[in-house]
RNA sequence: GGGCGGGUAGCUCAGGUGGCUAGAGCGACAGCCUUACAAGCUGUAGGCCACAGGUUCAAGUCCUGUCCCGCCUACCA
């Protein structure tokens, strides 16, 4: 038997058993083929080189605490887990680690490198994988995928030449944010603007043939060796005798024409653009509308090249910039350099400042699929969660643009197109063609890789088996929901939705539950770079999983961004510990009084001989079932762990089991035996959060003489979800007014120090003759629970003790003798403190009532309603002001 | 420039479709080692629900405006 289980619940002790437990059982297994209504969710997965961070456990603990209720619903649910290869990202990290070992990728070379990032993989892909583990995350181990494997690989060649031939991937020379760090062309979304201090630089462009100089303001100095025009907008009436003549761009002395354009924006600056189509987005627009000359003056690592001008060629943007501007001062073009404050395109992955560039590109025409996934939203066959998250996805997907996938980099799936040696014939193929039609035999495949969001947008299908027409598909998808952060709705949210309307021509989801990003007390997003994040294994370490996860679901709010206080961290401890030693309580009575066969514990229906309180506490936690039910299926993570700590807590803690021991001290152990399986309901409904600590309770109670009401489950994690019994309004009632008059009593008591040895007497008036009934039979019962008890008198009319205190609730007064202890004045203040606010109460109330208005129009329920509350408010108050008065004589 | 979210107790936050006296956790104060838990128990204090109007019998909740804070988004060089 037990009894030697700790004070303190020792969460290390327990953890790792239990995971392994579960794990040996495959109780997180779902099967391909099942009678059970299907419940699927796909991890978003994480980068296989990376470690587990705050974002993750939220997002995870919150996909866990679905799965494992909708399990114990009895649904075959699937948590779909895998790792994502990430592209640049890990490629950026193994660099770095490249560069400490003396070498680089150059070096490696392409085999060489990935390689390299193969054995990577191998050692640390899947230390991500325990730390879910640690966290208890319920996953489909068997099921673990990754976006770089062999499946995958076949699958994305699959997607990719199905939309080629749709036409919706096609090459183009385009212009594109190049980043000059990790050689390659990124997405609009990749690119973050950030705000920096720079500066306006004035510069004077002569014009040819005339004493006219042209001034022109720009950021960016060192792209005028680029520029071939200057543009004003056609209506600015002071140009318009510079339209159609040339300027002359300094130090180059090169020739450019001065056109109109629509887009100049004439109150900006001098009204006077200077237009490099090679080096800025809207530049190029208009040179495509004027057929400007496209000069690139950059290589690919941001360096000047020969268009740049002899003096410039091999400096970096900024070295060029400082000389440039130099040589403009000595020119004398240099007007004057003022600060400005302007946003500039920094890469996601490398913070370095993107250059936009034009260069030959893959894109996919995302537009068409963004209309159908518009519609399929509109719809409904998609619902954000929560809704706002709508309107920001429209208006992404009514904006977007091409979408460039292609990747000058080499971790990540290879294009499948090939390029005949001999005729140029570009060929989109699974696998490499032996035949072109020109009859060449010899093909080199395109050196490119595809942004890593291409495979990861692939990923609810994928994982279930496509292109292969799979049991795992057809059971799982579409999958019920996802969860992820509101930060990757286009990234990654949007692409599958895209993906999935294009390959299986149905939703990847039903549900999208965006949540916030974990943020620290000042609403800072928590980053490792910024160093106010929690680190979640030393959290584990320090507070146990369990308490992590309460937590994280607590915080669980979709606010934009949740604080994680270290306090509410602190009290998921104590909530276990709460829980634990409640447990501990339960156990070590049942051993002195074990249940006997014949009793029920599974919450039946009442029945007459039941105690008030066992009544009472089914009632509640048949509410609590409700309640925390609705809210998960609302997605209400915090409102449903909320119930649950408040009902265990405040009531099955505060009351019941205080009256469980009084019933022990008679004798009577039944309401211990109902604890033990309140106790059980409780555990099974905190398993979804909590699920360690629930499930150590639960084998406890166990294999210490207490049977289940959860039938044969050998684990909590697979026992069934607590069912509703039937709430009874009257039992809760009656219980109110014991508990009120209870609280007063110990109000009493405690603002007038009343010693806990002391015992008192307790006088009851009330014309109710119900409420005195109901006092009479159960107020002897309960408040012994609570405090010695002299006597308790219960009448229709009681004449004031001398020297005793008092409590007045609506038509009902309470007194305690209380000669020894009573100082007059702070009874009376603490009297007079209630009168006031009783005043108060009335005078709102009588003007409520006085209003005609509110009479005729009012609901008769709310009416009656308040005419009770002036009711019980203006017999209080005669009650107090007749006491206070006779405190005064 | 456009859009979204927020402003409720000292702090962090709850407050489905308006309706009894606006809640919780943490913190503060006072008192308790009451035989499950001092990581506990009991009691107390603390709110012009940002501000100003409006709708309504009734507004923390709905509408309009204002002021702050945060975020997303946009081509102002």
């Amino acid at each position: 038997m037990m009894t030697n289980l700790p004070k303190i619940y020792e969460p290390q002790a327990i953890e790792g058993k239990w995971y392994q437990f579960w794990l040996q059982n495959k109780y997180f297994h779902a099967a391909d083929i099942s009678d059970k209504p299907q419940f699927s969710i796909v991890i978003p997965p994480p980068n296989i080189t990376g470690s587990l961070h705050i974002g993750h456990a939220l997002d995870n603990t919150l996909q866990d605490c679905l799965i494992r209720w909708r399990r114990m619903q009895g649904y075959n649910a699937l948590w779909m887990p895998g790792t994502d290869h990430a592209g640049i990202v890990t490629e950026l990290v193994m660099e770095r680690q490249l560069v400490e070992e003396g070498t680089n990728r150059t070096a490696l070379g392409r085999e060489g490198f990935e390689q390299r990032m193969w054995e990577w993989k191998e050692e640390s892909g899947s230390y991500i994988i325990s730390q879910l583990q640690q966290l208890g995350c319920s996953c489909d181990w068997e099921r673990e995928r990754f976006t770089l494997d062999a499946e995958f690989s076949v699958a994305v060649r699959t997607a990719f030449v199905q939309l080629y031939n749709q036409g919706l991937i096609y090459r183009d020379t385009y212009m594109v944010n190049w980043c000059p760090h990790c050689n390659t062309a990124v997405s609009n979304l990749e690119v973050e603007p950030k705000e920096i201090d720079g500066h306006f630089y004035h510069i004077r462009y002569p014009v040819k043939g005339s004493d006219v100089q042209l001034e022109i303001a720009t950021t960016r100095p060192e792209t005028m060796l680029g520029d071939t025009a200057v543009a004003v907008h056609p209506e600015d009436e002071r140009y318009q005798h510079l339209i159609g003549k040339m300027a002359i761009l300094p130090i180059q002395n090169r020739e450019i024409p001065i056109i109109t354009d629509e887009y100049v924006d004439r109150e900006f600056g001098t009204g006077m653009l200077k237009v490099t189509p090679g080096h800025d987005t809207n530049d190029y627009e208009i040179g495509k509308r004027h057929n400007l000359e496209q000069r690139n003056i950059f290589t690919p690592d941001a360096h000047m090249n020969e268009n740049a001008g002899e003096k410039y060629v091999g400096l970096s943007r900024w070295e060029c910039r400082e000389q440039l501007v130099a040589d403009l001062k000595i020119a004398n073009y240099l007007v004057k350099i003022v600060p400005h404050r302007h946003a500039v395109g920094h890469h996601d992955r490398c913070d370095t400042i993107v250059e936009p560039s034009i260069s030959l590109q893959w894109f996919m025409n995302v537009r068409p699929l963004a209309q159908q996934a518009i519609e399929a939203v509109k719809k409904g066959e998609v619902k954000f969660i929560p809704e706002r998250e709508t309107t920001r996805f429209y208006h992404w997907m009514e904006n977007i643009e091409p979408w460039p996938i292609s990747r000058q980099r080499w971790w990540g799936h290879r294009l499948p197109i090939w390029y005949c040696t001999v005729c140029n014939a570009v060929i989109a193929a699974m696998e490499a063609p032996h035949e072109c039609k020109c009859g060449a035999t010899q093909f080199t495949q395109d050196e490119d890789v595809l942004d890593t969001w291409f495979s990861s947008g692939l990923w609810p299908f994928v994982t279930m088996g496509w292109p292969e027409e799979t049991a795992a598909l057809k059971t799982f998808y579409p999958n019920s929901v996802l969860v992820t952060g509101w930060d990757i709705l286009f990234f990654w949210v949007a692409r599958m939705l895209m993906f999935g309307l294009a390959c299986m021509n149905e939703v990847p989801f039903r549900k999208v539950y965006l949540h916030g990003l974990v943020a620290d007390e000042k609403g800072q997003k928590m980053s490792k770079s910024k160093g106010n994040s929690i680190e979640p294994l030393e959290t584990i370490t320090t507070y146990g999983t369990d308490a992590f996860r309460f937590a994280l679901v607590n915080a669980g709010t979709t606010n934009p961004y949740v604080p994680l206080p270290e306090s509410q961290i602190e009290t998921g401890k104590r909530f276990a510990n709460k829980i634990w030693n409640a447990a501990r309580f339960t156990l070590m009575n049942l051993e002195k009084h074990p249940i006997p066969a014949s009793e029920r514990l599974d919450m039946p229906q009442r029945t007459a001989q039941d105690l008030l309180e066992i009544a009472w506490i089914r009632s509640r936690l048949s509410r609590t079932i409700k309640t925390t039910t609705d809210a998960l299926e609302n997605f209400r993570f915090h409102e449903a762990i909320q119930t649950v700590y408040a009902f265990l807590w405040h009531e099955f803690c505060d009351w019941y089991l205080e009256f469980a021991k009084q019933r022990l001290a008679h004798g009577e152990p039944r309401a211990l035996w109902v604890a033990s399986g309140v106790l059980e309901q409780g555990m099974r409904l905190l398993q979804p959060f909590m699920p360690f600590v629930t499930e150590e309770i639960w084998h406890q109670l166990s294999h210490n003489g207490m049977r289940h009401t959860s039938g044969d489950s050998p684990s909590i994690t697979v026992a069934p979800w607590p069912e509703l019994a039937a709430e009874d309004l009257q039992v809760e009632e009656i219980m109110e007014t014991v508990m009120v008059v209870i609280d007063n009593i110990r109000s009493i008591r405690g603002e007038l120090n009343v010693p806990m040895g002391a015992a008192v007497a307790v006088l009851i008036q009330s014309p109710d003759a119900t409420v005195r009934e109901r006092l009479r039979t159960y107020l002897g019962q309960y408040l012994p629970a609570f405090m010695r008890v002299e006597s308790i008198t219960i009448a229709e009319n009681v004449s004031k003790p001398p020297a005793s205190a008092e409590a007045v609730i609506g038509k009902l007064v309470i007194y305690i003798p209380l000669e020894d202890v009573i100082e007059l004045e702070s009874e009376r203040a603490r009297l007079n403190k209630r009168h006031q606010q009783v005043v108060k109460d009335i005078t709102a109330a009588q003007k409520t009532l006085d209003n005609p208005n509110f009479i005729n129009r009012a609901p008769a329920k709310v009416v009656e309603q308040k005419r009770g509350q002036l009711e019980r408010l203006l017999s209080e108050q005669a009650k107090l002001a007749r006491s206070l008065a006779a405190l005064t004589e």
